[in-house]
DNA sequence: GTCTATATCCAGATAGAC
DNA sequence: GTCTATCTGGATATAGAC
C-alpha cells in the first residue's frame, strides 16, 4: 500500500506543523519553563502522548522552533544584502517591510519575539543557545554593513553605525512584541520618528 | 529584652531585601516559573526553609518586586512630570537620565526589564497582574503629555505623541535589557539617533 | 531565626492497548 | 497513528529540631 504511506508522511509532517505553530504562541506567551506540554496537546487538540510521537521532548519542539526562526530571518537578511537599492532606500525599505509582516503576519511576528526572548534566557537548551551564538550576530552585521555604506554616501545620518544598527533591531523586536501582545486591536505606530533616526528631512 | 527585638526587625529586613534582589535577576534571567525556590535560596546563600519564612510562596516574592517596579516607576515619572523644564528639554533630560541610571544602577536596570517582561507574560498571578494593569498606562501618558506640550511649542517633532511616547518606552527598555544581558562589558550606544526622533537638527 | 527532613503534588516522559 | 494509564523525578511548601 504505497498510498497509505504518503498520505502518512502528510499526515505527520502537518501535526509537527500544528504542535510547533501552536507551541510557538505558547512559548512566547509563558515563556519555555511557563509552558507544559498538556497546554500544547490541549492548543492543538491533541493528546498528551501524540505530541511526544512527533516531537522526543518539550526542548527539542523549543529547539526547533529557535531553528526555524533563524533560518527565516538570516534568508531574510540575505536576501536585503543583495538587493539591488541605494543604501537609505534599503533601510527604510527594510523597516517598512519589517513593520508589514509584523502586522500582517502573525506567525512571523511570535518568531520575532521568541527570538528576542530567547537571546535573553539563561534556562534554555545548550543546542538553542548554540544556535543563537551562532546566528545572532549577522542581522547586526547586515544592518551595520548597510548604513555604513550609506554613511559613506552621505544618505544615512553620520554616527556609529552599530548603535544605529541596534536600535534598529530594538524597534523591530519593540514592534513585534507589541503586536504579538495586543495583536490587531492594537493601533500600530507610525514610523516617521523611526526614519528620523537615520535619514536627515526632506530625504 | 528591647533591643534584641530591634535588632531583630532589622535582620528581618535585610534578609528580605537580600531575597528580592537575588530573585529580581534569577525572575529577569529564567522567568517566573523557570525559577526555582532553590535557586533563590542559593543565590542569597539562605537554605530553602529559610526563605519561606519571608515569604509565604515564590509568587510573592514575584509580585512584591512587580510592586516596587512600579512605585519606584511611578515616583520618577512623576518627579518628571513636575520638574520645572521646557518640553524638549525634559524629554532630552528624561532619555539622559534614565539611560544613565540604567547603565550605573544594574538593580534599577533589572526593574526596567522586569516590568517589561512581565507584561507580555500570561502566566503570572493575578495579583501581578492587576499591579501592571492598573499601572501600566501611567508612564506612557506622562512622556505622551510632555510630547504634545513641546509640539505645541514647535520644540518636539509633530506625528503622534502617542507613536512617539511608545518609542521612547521602547528604547529604554531596549537599552535596559541591552545593559542586563552584557553588564559592563557592554558598549553602551550613543543616544543621538534616539534624539533624532524628536527634535529638529541643530536642536 | 535557621536548618534538615519530608509530605505532597504536578509535570515530563513512557508503555502498551486499540 | 492515537489514546489512556502510569512511572518517575523534581519542585513547592511544611514540620519540627536546634
Amino acid at each position: 500500500m504505497p498510498r497509505s504511506i504518503e498520505a502518512n508522511e502528510k499526515i505527520k509532517q502537518e501535526r509537527r506543523e500544528r504542535i510547533l505553530t501552536g507551541a510557538l504562541e505558547l512559548f512566547v506567551r509563558n515563556g519555555l519553563s511557563g509552558t507544559k506540554i498538556t497546554d500544547v496537546a490541549q492548543k492543538t487538540k491533541m493528546s498528551n502522548g501524540l505530541v511526544y510521537h512527533y516531537f522526543s521532548s518539550k526542548e527539542e519542539i523549543f529547539i526547533e522552533l529557535i531553528r526555524v526562526a533563524f533560518e527565516r530571518m538570516i534568508e531574510a537578511c540575505k536576501a536585503l544584502e543583495s538587493a539591488k537599492l541605494d543604501p537609505h532606500v534599503k533601510i527604510k525599505y527594510a523597516i517598512d517591510e519589517l513593520a508589514k509582516t509584523i502586522r500582517s503576519n502573525p506567525n512571523a511576528c511570535l518568531y520575532h519575539v521568541l527570538i528576542a526572548q530567547a537571546a535573553t534566557c539563561d534556562n534554555i537548551p545548550d543546542k538553542a543557545k548554540e544556535l543563537i551564538a551562532a546566528n545572532r550576530a549577522k542581522p547586526y552585521e547586515v544592518i551595520t554593513g548597510i548604513i555604513s555604506r550609506g554613511q559613506k554616501l552621505k544618505t544615512i545620518r553620520e554616527g556609529s553605525a552599530k548603535d544605529l544598527a541596534f536600535f534598529f533591531w530594538n524597534t523591530v523586536n519593540g514592534l513585534a512584541t507589541h503586536q504579538a501582545m495586543y495583536g490587531k486591536s492594537a493601533q500600530s505606530p507610525h514610523l516617521e520618528p523611526i526614519y528620523h533616526m537615520y535619514f536627515q528631512d526632506g530625504e
